[in-house]
DNA sequence: GCAAGGTC
């Protein structure tokens, strides 16, 4: 129904018989998580090394499921088998018009089919009230604004990773100590992180001021007053001296005008969820990411309303007084809400109405020992902001006196509250009332001293996450439901840190990469580059413009942008090298590099990665863990020292692997054919799974596994690997002796097992066979043999046949029959390139 | 490994 996900966590179907327009009918109602698709390139470009990212502007984009798992697409096409209309109740806003289509593909309904007809219910909350007016008035989906989302989703897409990918390859391949895996860029996170930085600038570069200010004190009725200066300060002292001195010289204060204004405080209008995260943040001391968090499971938990929400305003068919019945009994605010319900409640102030979800409000009573500590402090500021929303307004009198003296004007001012009103149940918003003696127009007063105050000014502080919300609100950058995920972003990428108070300081890295986007090109790291998008969009949207003209159009942009930084990049690049610290200084000699043979340094600050500064070659490592020297082994391959990388956490496993093969994996596109884990059910080396024991030629896995000494060779001992020249023939290597064992061919899984052979003492292997990729005779599927003693595809398909090894009683015997034992080493065979090996 | 947008 909702793009809302049902409690349970899972998309649950619901059935019931009723009417629909005007026919009786049975309905099934179900839901989907969020988009049913996310957009992506085709795997060809998914090779950070072999595309170039300037292609990526016109490459194709392909749209997959956004969870695979959890099988939606599959969900709504069986559900919607059979049924002839479809109400697509999904929130309404641009994205939630675009999850309609995805919906629509799904389902397999068509937008022009008289027999299975599509509608749109249009409401902005889910009452009973609401929800009958949408059914009787069902609409069309509209597919302009479902195409801006598309045409935002594919400009997003190719404009953040090409700059991603660019970036990342340029600092990350000449710097060791950026201390960030990726240095990204988004038409969104990166103008977030601008005004971070802007604040930042504005600081660094303030230059303070000395003022002065006068500031007579007088006594009335035993009290000292000081009052204010009407010129407030002057940055000049001779005259701030000059004008003490004329004060001075008069020494008695007139009051030449008194007056009393009635003035009052607003209500606030209903909480949306940027106000939510502002004061989460600045009051509560809750950072974006777990005010959300918190939120989301209040609102599972059935306390308030959906909290994504863009919207201050109430529908007007809001409950008040049924929301207000469900706090009258709470211990906390029962007495107040009982005040309100008797003396009657107010209608709040007229907010913003997005359209989307009514402003989050509490939907049941909770008191402090039902919640945690933390969701219960968000939980009662929902409800205090709920109940001020719907109280009286504050109001107070506003008095000033103003004086005169040696020709000089001061004041001060009095406040003092009338009606508490809402401030009475939001007490921090209080005016802090300020009592004034009584004075009357003429009264003359000694001074009793002329104080010439002295001061700064001063930078303003870091930006607050609060003040950084109300920017990007109100700059469009983000929505109500991305704003924390861009902040958490840019404090993950390394490039800003949360400080005391939630405030936002800027790093080394995020302070260079702005200001490298302010010498080459200003627009990539301001909010108007949102605004633009965003801009273009709207036209899809109102049906001004075509799809894919605008796209086309934007991208265009974007790819002349996208030259031109590259080409400038030396510009950016001077402020890097002025920041950080080439490779070459960077890390600690770890391992040898199998080319120059000299030791490559380690580079422990994300991305850990081993840089041999004589080939100028980086190695990325696998990240999250810690790496050592392994045996001092070398891989067979390309001579490079093994090491081994144990996973980060107390049973964190580990694996040796090959910093070359890591990078460069030997073997490609084999990984349905043949994978090696010892423990493995599936085949496939699985990350942490089993014990591997060779090289893994899964190409996204790029774990180059060596054998742990499992496979002996049995000439010299030494260790065997698979062997890369002769793939896709698959054989066993010995890197001492050069010796080669031939494996059998189609193999769809080979490990280890704990047995050995009788004969020569080798680990005996385990071979699987899938049928539809083995050569031999059908039906074989699993056989085990020694691959060091005998042939070992006879060995394989006899043991079928009961003629070769085979395993009796738990133990391996030597076969008795045809070709029998023919010695140890047969099938053995120095490497030689002329040597023809036995077609499996 | 990359964006931003849904949502858990």
């Amino acid at each position: 129904m909702l793009q809302m996900h049902s409690r349970k966590g899972s998309t649950d179907v619901h059935e019931f018989e009723g009417m629909f327009i005007g026919l009786p009918a049975y309905f099934k109602v179900t839901s989907v998580i969020g988009h049913v698709f996310s957009v992506d390139f085709p795997a060809k470009y998914q090779d950070w090394s072999a595309t170039d990212p300037i292609d990526l502007f016109q490459a194709p984009i392909q749209k997959t499921e956004a969870n695979p798992k959890a099988h939606i697409c599959r969900h709504l096409s069986q559900e919607a088998h059979g049924c002839s209309h479809l109400v697509l109740w999904l929130d309404c806003d641009r994205e939630g018009e675009n999850i309609c289509f995805e919906v629509i593909q799904c389902t397999g309904f068509q937008a022009n089919d008289a027999r299975r007809k599509v509608h749109r219910a249009r409401f902005s909350s889910v009452t009973g009230k609401d929800i009958l007016k949408a059914m009787n008035c069902l609409v069309e989906p509209n597919k302009c604004e479902a195409f801006a989302v598309d045409a935002r989703q594919e400009i997003d897409l190719k404009v953040g990773v090409a700059f991603t990918r660019f970036q990342t390859g340029y600092f990350q391949g000449k710097y060791g100590d950026l201390d960030s895996r990726v240095i990204s860029y988004g038409p969104c996170q990166t103008p977030t992180l601008g005004f971070c930085v802007q604040r930042y600038l504005q600081i660094t570069t303030f230059k303070p001021e000395k003022f002065w200010a006068l500031r007579p004190h007088i006594m009335v009725d035993g009290y000292e007053l000081q009052l204010e200066w009407e010129r407030h300060r002057l940055f000049d002292l001779d005259v701030a001296l000059m004008f003490q001195k004329l004060v001075l010289q008069d020494r008695i204060l007139e009051v030449t005008d008194m007056s009393e204004k009635q003035e009052s405080k607003g209500r606030p209008p209903g909480l949306n969820t940027v106000n939510l995260l502002k004061i989460a943040s600045s009051a509560l001391g809750f950072g974006p990411q777990m005010a959300m968090q918190l939120a989301e499971r209040l609102y599972i938990q059935g306390f308030i309303s959906y909290p994504r929400t863009e919207s201050t305003a109430y529908p007007s068919s809001f409950d008040f007084k049924g929301t207000l019945g469900a706090l009258a009994n709470n211990p906390m605010w029962g007495d107040y809400v009982q005040g309100l319900l008797s003396d009657g409640y107010h209608k709040p102030q007229s907010g913003k109405d997005a359209g989307d979800h009514p402003p989050i409000t509490p939907m049941r009573s909770a008191n402090e020992d039902m919640l945690e500590r933390d969701a219960w402090r968000l939980y009662q500021y929902v409800c205090q902001h709920f109940l001020g929303t719907v109280s009286p307004d504050c109001k107070y009198i506003r008095t000033k006196v103003e004086f005169s003296i040696g020709g000089e004007f001061f004041h001060c001012i009095g406040l003092h509250v009338t009606v508490k009103g809402f401030t009475s149940i939001m007490p921090w918003l209080a005016v802090s009332e300020k009592n004034l003696p009584q004075f009357a127009k003429g009264d003359k007063i000694e001074v009793s001293k002329v104080e010439l105050f002295e001061g700064q000014t001063a930078p303003p502080d870091y930006l607050s996450e609060s003040e950084l919300i109300s920017l990007m609100e109100k700059n469009g950058i983000g929505t109500d439901a991305s704003i924390s995920a861009h902040i958490n972003n840019i404090c993950e990428r390394n490039y800003v840190q949360v400080q005391a108070g939630r405030k936002l300081v800027p790093t080394a890295l995020g302070i260079t990469l702005i200001r490298g986007y302010q010498c080459i090109d200003p627009d990539l790291c301001l909010p108007d580059i949102r605004g633009f998008i965003e801009q273009q969009i709207n036209l899809v949207a109102k049906g001004e413009a075509d799809h894919s003209c605008v796209v086309q159009h934007v991208l265009e942009q974007f790819k002349q942008k996208y030259s031109y930084f590259v080409k400038q990049i030396d510009n950016m690049d001077a402020l890097f090298e002025a920041q950080f610290s080439p490779l070459a200084d960077s890390g600690r000699a770890l391992s040898k590099c199998g080319k120059c043979l000299r030791y490559m340094k380690y580079i422990s600050s994300q991305p850990s990665r081993l840089y041999c500064g004589t080939c100028e070659e980086v190695y990325y490592l696998p990240q999250k863990g810690t790496i050592k020297l392994y045996k001092e082994l070398t891989c067979p391959l390309d001579n490079f020292e093994l090491l081994i990388f144990a996973m980060a956490g107390p049973e964190g496993k580990s694996f040796p692997l090959c910093p070359f093969c890591y990078n460069s994996p030997p073997f490609e596109g084999i990984d349905t054919l043949f994978g090696v884990s010892k423990t493995g059910s599936s085949g496939k080396l699985g990350k942490g799974t089993g014990m591997p024991c060779f090289l893994c030629p899964h190409p996204t896995c790029r774990h180059s596994l060596i054998a742990q000494g499992v496979c002996a060779c049995p000439e010299c001992n030494g260790t065997l690997v698979l062997d890369p020249v002769s793939a896709p023939k698959w054989r066993l290597y010995c890197n001492m002796c050069n010796c080669l064992v031939l494996l059998p061919q189609g193999a769809h899984r080979i490990a280890t097992t704990r047995e050995r052979c009788p004969e020569c003492d080798s680990t005996i292997i385990e071979v699987d066979f899938n049928k539809n990729t083995t050569p031999l005779e059908d039906g074989a599927t699993l056989h085990s043999g020694c691959i060091l003693c005998d042939d070992l595809l006879h060995s394989l398909v006899e043991v079928k046949h009961g003629k070769s090894f085979f395993k009796r009683a738990g133990r391996w015997a030597r076969a008795r029959g045809r070709g029998g034992h023919r010695g140890r080493g047969r099938g053995i065979g120095k490497m030689d390139p002329k040597m023809s090996f036995r077609d499996f």
